[in-house]
DNA sequence: AGCACGCCGACT
DNA sequence: GTCGGCGTGCTC
């Protein structure tokens, strides 16, 4: 008597046993529907076995197993299973959340039966020239299954009522049949490629792409460090072309913001839309099933998505690339808390494939298994079509600013505009200013529902909340002292922005941060003004720093850069330099030469003088080394134990209590103090988290599958982060 | 996670 | 006297 072992979407562990009475080792990977409780759950086999060590009374009888739709290959499973053992969070969860939504609605829609329809054996012989002259709508579609000999309701639905009466009519004549949908076969003979030619590549991307190419059908990692400019892109197209020659197919990996049309637009002028399978967020639920299942069947030679693309099972993998692989977007923050990127890899070295992980600015981890030799370094040290920029700073100490804005940088600015140029003033705050504070007293407008001071918005007419939302009134006087002497303190990209229009009155002025972007098309309609040359002057936060490419655009002016050095977190340098040189990257990208002017209290701090220098490498040894002495990451392993209550109280008693249980167990390991998070209330409730270290990855791990079972509370929530990015 | 079962306060 | 608070335990 078979059963099936299947994964759910619950917080257990173990899998589920359910009698199954036709099912056989090839039901392991295809989605069922269960009962569960008291209604019904879609789940994944992940076993089928003869026994169970339920009772068999309890076991209940899978609902349906859908044999119409593909099964996630045994590789998948194991990759699963791997991210389910490697961050600690249970299989089933891992399996579910990797699936599109449309196929884990509880009530099976997208699992429900399908039909499809096909001839008779009497249809078989007919031909169009047996219907009736007029019957137009039936000689259409009956025609159609000539070349079509299957059609799908979805395929019908395009024909509109009359396709759906015209079946019916057919149906009638005994012609045509429904029958119970099968799953597709991924194809077995590649598509041809028939590419637009690109660009003939420089010397350098030409060697990055033979690199890899000689590796092609075996895993090798590959870092690509290339300068914003380089033309990495067409080094992925290049790859991308060759592994699809093969017959293979790629996974391209992007982060959050950078799924551009530019790229989407690329990528289908070099390979043929039907060939790509692009996964974003802003699909509509079956749109984005459609598309997943293109990629799983093997039809689409390019899946390209963010972070959770990283799961889609696809049957002929030969080539995983990550694009502006230090990007913080690739670590989910809850949940299954996996970095895509690292993901990505154990992904190449289970298939065989190869991996490339591209950035300006490598994340130490990965420049580090550079050095070590693990990863294959690929350099492409020039812009392809122009010169860098020209960095410099601007200090500001002792100098009276302008609502913000150095005189230099003013001056800078309006030189810009005299040569009919665009400039970019980066900040990388939104609204108006990040305090409001009382004059008299010191008072400093609080949220309080999180421990983090409210923003003026609107002109400083508003108090709003970066991490819970909440807005409100400013109030007319001081709450604590009454005096009305209130000031806005600090600059965000508001209040520049007004700086700005007082300053070139003239000038064509626009904010883009995510408040002036909310609307759905809002950013591609600036993007489009920026490239219209309808723009003069931008100001904007983080969303323009990547990977946009506006040829007119020659000054970037950065403001508040200190603020990123004053972060606790040991990685700030690391990101700051990155997102400096990210945005410095934005000028002077065509012909005309670009340069960059940096706000500093600090100029001689060694990364202004590394941005200067543009010299990544130096930058990346002097915080190796500091890595290295101080005994961080990568030269060492982490794990985040989070908790998180309404309560201060419990949240510290829970890890003190988490503490005294794993000090027996903490062998090679080192596990400190609580303490309360970066952010210790958010939305009302505390965030307290216990870190623990070791020099190996395995005795860490053996000791979280050790200890993370037996520290289980009922009143706070809690999560391990393995390889934490944030405190 | 949902959802039921199970013991203690303010109300028609 | 009930309706309901969420603490605890289970789901094959």
């Amino acid at each position: 008597m078979p059963f099936v072992r299947v994964a759910l979407d619950v917080p257990v562990d173990e899998a589920f046993d359910y009698r199954a009475d036709d099912a056989s080792a090839d039901d392991v990977g295809r989605l069922v529907v269960v009962p569960f409780g008291r209604g019904r759950k879609v789940g994944v086999v992940v076993e089928v076995t003869t026994q169970s060590a339920i009772e068999a009374r309890r076991i209940r009888a899978v609902a349906r197993i859908a044999r119409d739709l593909p099964r996630l290959p045994e590789a998948t499973l194991d990759l699963f299973r791997f991210c389910a053992r490697y961050y600690h969070h249970p299989l089933g969860e891992t399996v579910l959340n990797a699936l599109p939504t449309a196929l884990r609605r509880p009530d099976g829609a997208a699992l429900a039966t399908r039909s499809e329809y096909v001839r008779t054996a009497e249809g078989e012989q007919r031909t169009v020239a047996d219907l009736p002259v007029r019957a137009h709508a039936q000689r259409a579609l009956f025609g159609a299954f000539a070349t079509e000999p299957v059609l799908t309701p979805t395929r019908l639905r395009a024909g509109g009522p009359a396709a759906r009466r015209a079946l019916g009519a057919l149906m009638a004549r005994g012609w045509v049949m429904e029958r119970e949908a099968v799953a597709a076969q991924a194809e077995s003979v590649p598509p041809a490629v028939t590419a637009a030619a690109g660009p003939e590549p420089t010397p350098e991307q030409r060697a990055a792409v033979d690199a890899v190419t000689a590796t092609l059908g075996s895993f090798q990692c590959h870092l690509l460090h290339g300068v914003t400019g380089s033309g990495k892109t067409e080094v992925y197209l290049r790859l991308i072309e060759a592994v699809a020659r093969r017959g293979e197919q790629t996974l391209l990996l992007v982060p959050e913001i950078n799924l551009t049309p530019q790229l989407e637009a690329r990528l289908a002028d070099r390979l043929g839309s039907e060939r790509l399978a692009i996964l974003h967020s802003g699909l509509a639920e079956g749109e984005r099933l459609e598309r997943w299942l293109r990629a799983v069947r093997g039809d689409a030679l390019v899946v390209a998505g963010t972070r959770l693309a990283v799961f889609t099972p696809l049957p002929r993998l030969g080539l995983i690339i990550v694009d502006e692989e230090h990007d913080g977007s690739y670590k989910q923050q809850e949940g299954l808390r996996y970095s895509a990127r690292d993901v990505a890899v154990f992904l190449g070295k289970q298939r065989g494939a190869a991996v490339i992980l591209g950035s300006a600015t490598p994340s130490l981890e990965s420049w580090q298994q550079a050095r070590n030799q693990r990863y294959r370094l690929l350099q492409l040290p020039s812009r392809a079509a122009s010169n860098p920029p020209a960095i410099r700073t601007v200090e500001t100490r002792g100098v009276t600013l302008a609502e913000g804005l150095a005189p230099p940088l003013v001056e800078a600015i309006g030189q810009t505009l005299a040569r009919a140029e665009q400039s970019l003033v980066f900040v990388n705050r939104r609204g108006f200013a990040p305090t409001l504070l009382c004059h008299e007293c010191g008072w400093i407008a609080p949220c309080h529902r999180c421990s983090a001071r409210l923003t003026l918005h609107s002109a400083g007419r508003r108090l709003r909340c970066h991490y819970c939302g909440h807005d409100e009134s400013i109030p007319r006087s001081c709450p604590s002292c009454g005096n009305q002497d209130l000031r806005a303190l600090g600059a965000g990209t508001q209040r520049i922005e007004q700086a700005l229009a007082a300053l070139f009155p003239k000038a064509r002025i626009a904010r883009i941060d995510r408040d002036s972007t909310r609307r759905k098309r809002a950013f591609h309609e600036l993007r489009e003004r920026i490239e219209a040359h309808d723009l003069d002057i931008l100001v904007g936060t983080q969303m323009l720093a990547k990977g946009h490419d506006f040829p007119r655009l020659t000054l970037v002016g950065v403001l508040g850069a200190d603020n990123g050095l004053l972060a606790a977190d040991f990685r700030a340098e690391e990101r700051l330099f990155a997102l400096l040189l990210q945005v410095a990257g934005r000028a002077g990208r065509a012909a005309l030469p670009g340069h960059v002017l940096i706000q500093t209290e600090f100029p001689q701090h060694p990364l202004f003088q590394a941005l200067i220098a543009q010299d990544f490498a130096g930058f990346a040894q002097v915080q190796l080394d500091q890595r290295q002495a101080g005994a961080f990451p990568p030269f060492l392993h982490q794990a985040l134990l989070r908790a998180e209550a309404t309560q201060e109280a419990q949240v510290f008693e829970v890890l003190e209590e988490a503490r005294r249980q794993g000090h027996p167990l903490a062998e090679g390991i080192t596990l400190y103090d609580p303490v309360p998070a970066l952010m210790p209330k958010v939305a009302g409730k505390w965030r307290g988290q216990l870190l623990i270290q070791s020099p190996s990855r395995n005795a860490l791990h053996a000791f979280l599958d050790n200890w993370w079972p037996r520290i289980g509370s009922k009143r706070v929530r809690m999560s391990i982060d393995v390889d934490p990015q944030d405190f």
